[in-house]
DNA sequence: TTGTAAGCGTTATCAA
DNA sequence: TTGATAACGCTTACAA
């Protein structure tokens, strides 16, 4: 800066102003400037400019798994969202591990982002109590924490659940396997309180840890036990239960049914596609977005909740007709 | 940190010291310093810190998508060997856009990342120039640019694919679709060109951009061409191009055959299992972040080349057996 | 072993 | 309109 305030022969003070566009510097001097940054390849130092105005506009986004896709297309939306107002995002991947989360969490807050977007790995609120003790705004994606007293961006997937339910027993199932979420996770729970109670005695419950490995164990031993449909609480835990219905070498849906929370793009190539709880991932994404970024410029949003919708297609039986 | 010293009846030199794991302060100080942090919660600004040191502890990493799970999975290797040498890594997704691409290099250079990884999105070498004249540690992931002259890590699928043509040829296809990647891309040519030069006269190609919709509109124009074969040169198009072939109702291998390179989770899962080309995407980010971290260090990291393997499942009919 | 003080590259206040 | 200059929070000679 200082070589570009010399090579223009001004004061770095002008250079500065011209870099942020001040009303101050005649159009004349402007050029100079301009003409100097170009000449020597100039770029500031986002580092020490953060550093005297304490925003870096970035936003902190902790996500639980990047490889799970519904992850990946919500990171992606918040992404989109934030640099269209003129901020980055910094992306970390806690892989589902509360630790690691933690550790992410701390290192966004050391850097100093202006706000975080956080899909918390457990129901546990001391981690979002640091972050609102430390005055940094915060805002739920996906998962909320015991108490939470930040806004909240979620699915609500109740009504495609009941649907679904009614659906399975209409069927004449009587023993549905129901693939959860932890226990100590937001999602975790309420999905599967959701689908039990409107199953009444019909669900057998294992849980899961939202991974693919989990998925197929569960389905194991739902399978084992005598389950005749299947759902599972995530598009990975899906993904394993699947495979292990197709291991063992059974039919969907004459041997078995099988829905799964969360669509992906290969959902309907499977011969029969596959029955989903879809949930609008991308306006997660950018709500949660919109929502902090309100957060930051001082206003309160409110709690979101969009709703998830029941996607019929075929590894129900005749259910979907 | 006033505060700290202030509290811990030392000045901020000591609190540093002692922050940084320095030999001088007496276990006495370090304590009563520890103390203090703890009691006020104290969390160092590392963006001073950053710019005291000239550096952030920082790996940036611009992909080319994603949402595209080859990628997700390639961000997540190089996420995790950068944690475990005590390095951050910053994600940016370019989008497949060139534009994009460069406006997140320049913002990551800005923020002075220690080092950048990138998968072009072109083979145009203009911006790696700009990157290596700015003196900043540079490593090409996946694709290369024209006259590169960094290290690049990447997979040879070369064996693979001729492997491929010979099963492809072997089973009496003659009308064999390619759905290649974009032709400005080093691996959209690469590839297309070891496969078509195996292939003979037997390839018909058609460029995609490596996205699910090309895939789709590419297997289109194949399948309308005759072909009995299709070829999708990663795992979007490849999904593209089976969505189009399930919209049609033909069944593989029956009425087509149909091959991709990228594996994923779900690809033994079809019916029949897709035969895929697998790169090695943990190796490969893995060895491309110790290649960065190397080069940082001011060693000569050489270009590093990893073998996809031709992995053959029903997709291809007879071929496989 | 500890403290003082300069400096990292910016921006913002205040005079000129 | 422009230029000195202090300050942002930290590290690091250099002195003590």
């Amino acid at each position: 800066m200082k070589d570009v305030a010399l090579h223009a022969g001004v004061s770095t003070a002008t250079v500065s102003r011209v870099l942020n566009g001040h009303a101050a510097p005649t159009p004349e001097t402007r050029e100079r400037v301009l003409a100097a940054i170009d000449e020597l390849g100039y770029r500031p130092n986002a580092l020490a400019r953060s550093l005297r105005t304490t925003s870096t506009q970035t936003l902190g986004l902790v996500i639980s798994d990047l490889l799970n896709p519904f992850f990946a297309e919500i990171a992606r939306a918040v992404e989109d969202e934030a640099r269209s107002h003129g901020y980055c995002v910094v992306i970390g991947n806690a892989d589902e591990s509360a630790e690691q989360e933690a550790t992410y969490v701390r290192t966004l807050l050391d850097r100093r982002v202006d706000g975080l977007l956080l899909c918390p790995a457990t129901d546990d609120p001391s981690l979002v109590r640091e972050v609102s003790a430390g005055g940094v705004p915060l805002v739920l994606l996906d998962r909320t924490v015991r108490g939470a007293t930040c806004p909240v961006v979620r699915a609500d997937g109740s009504e495609a659940l009941t649907a679904l339910a009614r659906r399975l027993v209409g069927a004449g199932h009587t023993r549905i396997g129901v693939i959860a979420g932890p226990p100590n996770t937001s999602t975790g729970r309420e999905r599967t309180d959701v689908l039990t109670g409107s199953l009444g005695g019909l669900a057998q419950v294992v849980h899961g840890d939202f991974r693919q490995e989990s998925g197929s164990q569960a389905a194991a031993r739902l399978i084992d036990d005598g389950a005749t449909a299947l759902v599972a609480m995530d598009n990975l835990m899906g993904l394993g239960a699947l495979g292990e219905v197709r291991a063992r070498g059974l039919q969907i849906p004459h041997d078995i049914a099988l829905a799964v929370f969360d669509d992906q793009p290969w959902f309907p190539l499977l011969d029969p596609p596959i029955t989903v709880i879809a949930q609008p991932t991308v306006e997660m994404g950018r709500a949660a977005a919109r929502s902090l970024l309100a957060l930051i410029n001082g206003q309160q949003p409110d709690d979101i909740r969009l709703t998830a919708k029941l996607v019929l297609r075929g590894s129900l039986g005749e259910a979907e007709l």
